[in-house]
RNA sequence: GAGCCGGUAGCUCAGCUGGUAGAGCAACGGACUUUUAAUCCGUAGGUCCUGGGUUCGAUCCCCAGCCGGCUCACCA
């Protein structure tokens, strides 16, 4: 298969013949003065400090970058390389480099790591280039990189790329080869970076601890979600992934933290889509003395201040749509939302009238769900499409938030936020439970429910009740899904493209 | 999970209700001392996803399977 290739062959060739010249293939270091981005503005300030030399040429350089295209034409040659800051021309000519270094040139590929030294200058198209007095090979590709043919439109300016590489199994399976030849997909993980050090900035901006909690635990907790289950061998017990960090940030509280967050990973044993990825990223953060509404004005201060010092504008283009994360956000209740889109009201309607109106909504069967859980989906049905600007949606019903205190106005109620954007939950958030007597109600109606079919409700978790007894102040708590945002705020349709290495199946069988 | 679409050269794709495959780019050989999708001449490159079936003959038609994408539903 590989082996035969002629392409990989033809490289492997090229590779012996330049150690049977004496070349080294894999360098170990090259000493290089410029990114190319700096070595153009070097030339750029230069130019118009009008220093440049007789020919039009800088001091020279020391550039080094991967090799993306080559247009030879016989005594000379044109090519670009690729370096963190982007692209620069080369130009080799054989009176400026000499016969030997000239003609092996002629052993290079596209995708090969190569240095040069030279001085800057213009060519008659205007292209800021380096005229080539030195090339060293510092990496050989034995591979060919799937780079498309590129032209810019002389109209408009626009990149156009023709063939390339598109298949999305082979770009997320080859990440490797996706971000080599698509700068736009560096970008977008470079925007994801950012993201995450600005919301790091923002929350030790504001007395924040940063904090590191298990992930491997003997109970899960803190959502609704299968976990992935695994075994420690000296232990000889069962262990499971976890699937949110809020019950172990919450007894931080218990122990006196006042503000802590963690952003980690997490992991539900469910579906793949492309908003679901079986290990994904969520930011939490904790408060003592805060409620709901102090979380909710947070939330808004870190979304406008994270979009905007990330994208530069608070408003946000997504999926066509103009996202305007501007606070105030909009706010609703949960319970007025349902019944604005049904016109019932719905706290009124007993389970079975709740369940087929469910049904009707949602197309499927609800059978064996609980109350909350049916509200739940009736609420995903009829509303959350509609959410597009970001809005908050306030006071869950009790059956569906057992972590969060009951509404201080209606005991049918907890003191709860969720924010929709772009008809995703973006942010989950209540006032958190601090009565250990109540929390222990609550898990025991979620066992209850668990055996009634519902496999996805909380297990109860004595040590996080003992916590509570110890005393947790008033606290309030956040979750935000940071594969989400940075879909959000990359104006990415499907989380593998804000995801490095989504989970896939393995590279076995007809795959590859 | 359901529906729709797809799997052909390293990459991107053509391939006519059936006669054992083509293009562009990449590769290889040659020409070319300011090109930029460089250009020009030539060469090579294939498990047509897998397994059955129909047929004299299947990339093409039928069945089953594997894999992927999109849409819908759901867990963040």
């Amino acid at each position: 298969m590989d082996e035969s290739n002629y392409l990989l062959r033809a490289r492997r060739e090229k590779l012996r013949a330049l150690e049977e010249r004496g070349l080294q293939p894999y360098a170990y270091r090259y000493e290089r003065s410029h990114r190319s981005d700096k070595a153009r503005a070097t030339f750029e300030a230069a130019e118009s400090a009008d220093e440049l030399g007789e020919e039009g040429t800088t001091e020279p350089v020391r550039v080094a970058g991967r090799l993306l295209s080559w247009r030879s034409h016989g005594k000379t040659a044109f090519a670009h390389i690729e370096d963190g800051g982007g692209r620069i021309q080369l130009y080799f000519r054989r009176n400026d480099l000499g016969e030997e270094p000239y003609a092996l040139l002629e052993l290079l590929d596209l995708g090969d790591w190569v240095g040069v030294e030279g001085p800057l200058f213009r060519t008659r198209t205007g292209e800021v280039t380096v005229r080539v007095a030195g090339w060293q090979l510092l990496s050989k590709a034995l591979r060919p990189l799937p780079f498309g043919k590129e032209e810019v439109d002389p109209e408009t300016g626009e990149r156009v790329v023709h063939s390339g590489f598109s298949d999305p199994q082979a770009r997320f399976r080859q990440r490797y080869a996706d971000l080599a030849v698509h700068p736009e997909v560096r970008e977008v993980f470079r925007l994801r970076s950012r993201m995450v050090s600005e919301i790091r900035r923002f929350l030790d901006a504001r007395d924040y601890l940063e904090v590191e909690t298990p992930v491997l635990q003997p109970i899960y907790g803190g959502a609704a979600a299968r976990p992935f289950t695994t075994h420690h061998n000296a232990l000889d017990m069962q262990l499971y992934l976890r699937i949110a960090d809020e019950l172990y940030l919450k007894r931080l509280i218990v122990g006196g933290f006042e503000r802590v967050y963690e952003i980690g990973r997490d992991f539900r044993n469910e579906g793949i889509d492309r908003s679901h990825n079986p290990e994904f990223t969520m930011l939490e953060f904790y408060e003592a003395f805060a409620d709901y509404r102090d979380m909710m004005q947070l939330v808004e201060e870190l979304l406008s201040e994270v979009a905007r010092r990330t994208t530069g504008s608070e408003v946000v283009r997504f999926d066509g749509e103009e996202i305007d994360f501007t606070p105030p956000f909009a706010r609703v209740g949960f319970v007025e939302a349902l019944e604005e889109a049904t016109g019932v009201r719905v706290l009124e309607l007993d389970d079975a009238e709740l369940r087929a109106r469910t049904e009707a909504a949602v197309g499927e069967s609800m059978k064996g769900l609980p109350r909350g859980r049916l509200l739940d989906k009736l609420f995903g049905a009829v509303v959350e499409p509609g959410l597009v600007q970001p809005t908050f949606v306030v006071d869950y019903p009790v059956e569906l938030s057992p972590l969060a205190k009951l509404h201080r106005d209606n005991p049918r109620l907890t003191e709860r936020f969720e924010l929709f954007v772009a008809g995703r939950e973006i942010a989950n958030a209540f006032s958190e439970l601090n009565d250990p007597l109540d929390q222990r109600q609550r898990f025991e109606a979620q066992v209850e429910a668990r055996q009634e079919g519902d496999d996805e409700s909380h297990p109860l978790d004595e040590d996080y009740l003992r916590a509570m007894e110890y005393g947790m102040p008033p606290t309030g708590g956040v979750g935000i899904g940071i594969d989400r945002l940075a879909m959000l705020l990359a104006d990415r349709p499907s989380i593998r493209d804000v995801i490095l290495f989504p989970t896939l199946r393995p590279e076995e069988g007809s795959a590859g």
